[in-house]
DNA sequence: GTTGCCTATGCAACTCGTTGCATAGGAGGA
DNA sequence: TCCTCCTATGCAACGAGTTGCATAGGCAAC
């Protein structure tokens, strides 16, 4: 569990609002961590009681008033606690990755929906990839002058942009693989019963 | 939730008791969806109930008995329909690189433990790719001969190995700039106030 | 010959995450 | 004018996932 830890580095690097880390969780570090607005106001009602960061209350004329977090020492002891243990293995959910096994067991018609499917994903892939480039250009323009906090999120975002174009790779080689399977299958031997299922 | 679905996949590739599907999960299948034999056992009872699986059980001698699943018609025509559902986005869980922007928070001694925690997660990529590398030569070994199921099985590895390989790269970006950061560190302007909270 | 690991299944308690809903004022368009 | 969307926060209920523990026989090593 560590959405208490990623609230903190998020208002590290700038304080704000239950509903600004909200949407900071929907553009920004939620590319690595996602929550929805009610896991952050609860967590952060937690971490309020536990002295982990400090509210405000901020009027604003126009529109409802909101309460400013910001980290306090106690959380920020906390994160450089958190910082130095392992870094328990990530649960991968990959479901895209499932249907592409599930559909051998299915009739032909599913590898045409599926690749309507693929060709969706490698368009939101190929929108996120351009944003992440965007970004790096608005945000990182001189590469050769960034502090200590800057070279940290750029190798973050590298990281990003890397993923998103190795996803992309696969998902053409996905298409081409099922595009070249729904023209050649006859009524051939998807449901080939008994391999082993202990592949990697 | 897919679970249900992943283990159907499981069990259609072939059958097997709780035990032996948590083992898979472990090794095959859950390298992109991870399941504890708790949520196996539940999830199969369940599954049971419903008439999506079939169980026998099943005498051994030396060991204790087990119930063997396979996959059964209301199961298989569930599948079917999952199929043809839209895909929901994964939610991200990348502890590693919030620990990476943390790091930015915290003194030059938190560097040097993130480039060791860093460098055991490549030993482990390193050695997972070698894994999948091996299995492909294993059960792949005549590409120009799969029959349909055994295609998109290999294109799911492909998407395996290419990750892997993507990882070990941005991971040596990791140490290579940590490396930087902790030998040219004086005191840095690390903590640095108020910079963009909604970059990419 | 006892210690520890492997197979095989399961209960109980807990935490985490999701979903639906509610409030409430202001902005902007049909 | 009404409808919808946006900001801003929150409750309540549910479902999913995790953790610790329990049983129980067999096998292998020390």
């Amino acid at each position: 569990m560590a959405l208490e830890h990623a609230i903190l580095v998020s208002l590290l690097e700038q304080p704000g609002s239950g509903y600004e880390l909200a949407r900071r969780f929907d553009r920004s570090i939620g590319r690595f961590w996602t929550a929805t607005h009610q896991q952050i106001y609860r967590v952060l009602r937690r971490m309020e009681a536990d002295g982990w960061v400090a509210a405000e209350e901020v009027a604003q004329d126009g529109r409802p008033d909101k309460k400013v977090y910001s980290a306090a020492g106690p959380g920020r002891a906390a994160l450089a606690e958190w910082l130095r243990e392992p870094v328990e293995p990530e649960t991968v959910r990959h479901e895209l990755a499932v249907k592409i096994r599930a559909a051998a067991f299915d009739d032909p018609a599913a590898l045409t929906v599926l690749i309507a499917e693929v060709e969706r994903h490698r368009e939101s892939h190929s929108a996120l990839l351009a944003r992440y480039l965007h970004g790096e250009q608005r945000d990182f323009p001189d590469l050769g002058a960034l502090d200590v906090q800057q070279e940290l999120q750029h190798v973050v975002l590298r990281g990003g942009i890397e993923f998103e174009r190795m996803n992309l790779a696969w998902l053409d080689d996905v298409l081409t693989t099922l595009r070249r399977l729904a023209d050649g299958r006859g009524r051939g031997t998807g449901d080939r019963e008994q391999t082993s299922g202990d592949r990697v």
